[in-house]
DNA sequence: TGACATATGCGTATGTCGCACATAAGTAAA
DNA sequence: TTTACTTATGTGCGACATACGCATATGTCA
């Protein structure tokens, strides 16, 4: 039998398959407090609890091709900074019926975020606090203004926590910090990224020299403006060879 | 309408879905070179190439059930450090059908490694070149013995690569070396796991200094036997806090 | 001219590097 | 049985790079 013979006789609804969705964590910075965006769930299973925006994989798109649809879907958002996280597929995860779902995270600055949120009334805006220092992970919570700590649908509480883990870690190590500013910020600014998803204040000369010796800011030469005092120079983010 | 009952109406049936797939990355250090697991491929697609050994995922079963049965099935060989690694999601990734995978790779001592492939027959084990400095990323190469390098199917050499790429990043940050040593290792024997796979010369008082300082090796009082030399002190691994 | 935040200079602490040397066991010759 | 030799482990120490944090200079607006 030649491979083209094989094809045509494989059957693939010889076995029971389980489904798969995406999930969508789509995090910012707001106000100095990392914060992610989230919907409250009018069907079952898990009616009136808070989940992540999500949605099936099709047979015709790819997984990545299926998280900028749902991230379009329901943020009203392309090109934005969207990476694969981690697929949960504990059997009982869903009480429907077995669902594999794999979490990606897109980033998205604190400007864009907010369009996001005004032009999709089913998300709600929800910061997050991290009880946990460094990359050690553990629980997190999420809470809408000064509310109580939500509750969270499904697995979605471990991947909102797995998400700030994977972001901790890569945070000093890649350029993804840019992707949670404009394309013009100052150093400060930057600084700000880092210390709202770090939980730590940072020194400031030696943050702006470490930056600085990296290599990938390029000096506009333009300046803030509105400022009452001295204005911050404005800088680009040049991306790194071998970066996206 | 209750969550009862709509868990009794949902209809899992009612769209076409993806199988999902667990391919397992099979590492070792062997004679001081990264090596894998692959076998043969008896089958169509890809019939006569080689390929990661996978299977896949029993509508009972979680993902890490189904990495943890595939590795006892084709290695013989169970309790090893399992990691998941990515899903991959391409449309066309397979021809047969829509089919996603989730890669995952273990690790184990090159003695562990030897008897699995003595014990599976159906396994051959590839040295790996890798062709890019770092974590980088790019294409590797897996030859048998000295020969060419290996066709690999379906995109398992996608898989392959990104597994060293991972490898290499947590290498100095977690414990993951040590999956890689017998219980007891000499300082030597970690130095040359660490130079088989950043594919460098370390200096060894450095090294040495770096691993002791950190507080995971405890000296075993023992020592090596069968040298003709003076005997290097056995150590043993001792979890880090937060470790698994 | 004062207020304020940005930006820089500089001494210090910390950690790593790498060479050189001391140490220990086994081997073989005296 | 003693002694010297071989070889790789293990340690001492100075050089170097990096990062830290304080103090101070700079620049713009009110």
């Amino acid at each position: 039998m030649d491979e083209a013979a094989f094809l045509e006789s494989y059957d693939p609804t010889a076995y029971e398959r389980p489904s798969v969705a995406v999930d969508l964590i789509l995090m910012s910075v707001v106000d100095g407090a990392p914060s992610v965006l989230l919907t409250r769930r009018d069907q079952h299973p898990f009616a009136g609890e808070w989940a992540l925006p999500g949605g099936f994989v099709g047979i015709g798109e790819s997984l990545d091709e299926a998280a900028l649809r749902i991230l379009a879907a329901k943020a009203r958002m392309s090109d934005a900074y969207v990476e694969q996280l981690y697929t949960f597929g504990a059997v009982d995860r869903d009480p429907r019926t077995r669902i594999i779902s794999v979490a990606y995270f897109a980033l998205l600055p604190a400007d864009r975020f907010a369009a996001a949120l005004k032009s999709a009334p089913e998300l709600a805006l929800a910061e997050l606090t991290v009880l946990w220092p460094g990359e050690t992970g553990g629980p997190i919570e999420a809470r809408i203004g000064d509310g109580d700590p939500l509750q969270l649908a499904f697995d979605h509480g471990a991947m909102l926590s797995l998400a700030v883990r994977r972001l901790r870690g890569k945070l000093d190590y890649s350029g993804i910090a840019f992707a949670l500013l404009p394309q013009r910020f100052t150093l400060r600014a930057l600084q700000d990224i880092y210390e709202a998803i770090l939980d730590t204040k940072l020194n400031k000369p030696a943050f702006r020299r470490r930056m600085l010796d990296r290599g990938w800011l390029e000096a506009t030469g333009e300046r803030e403006t509105g400022a009452s005092f001295r204005p911050a120079e404005l800088y680009r983010y040049r991306k790194a060879e071998g970066e996206q």
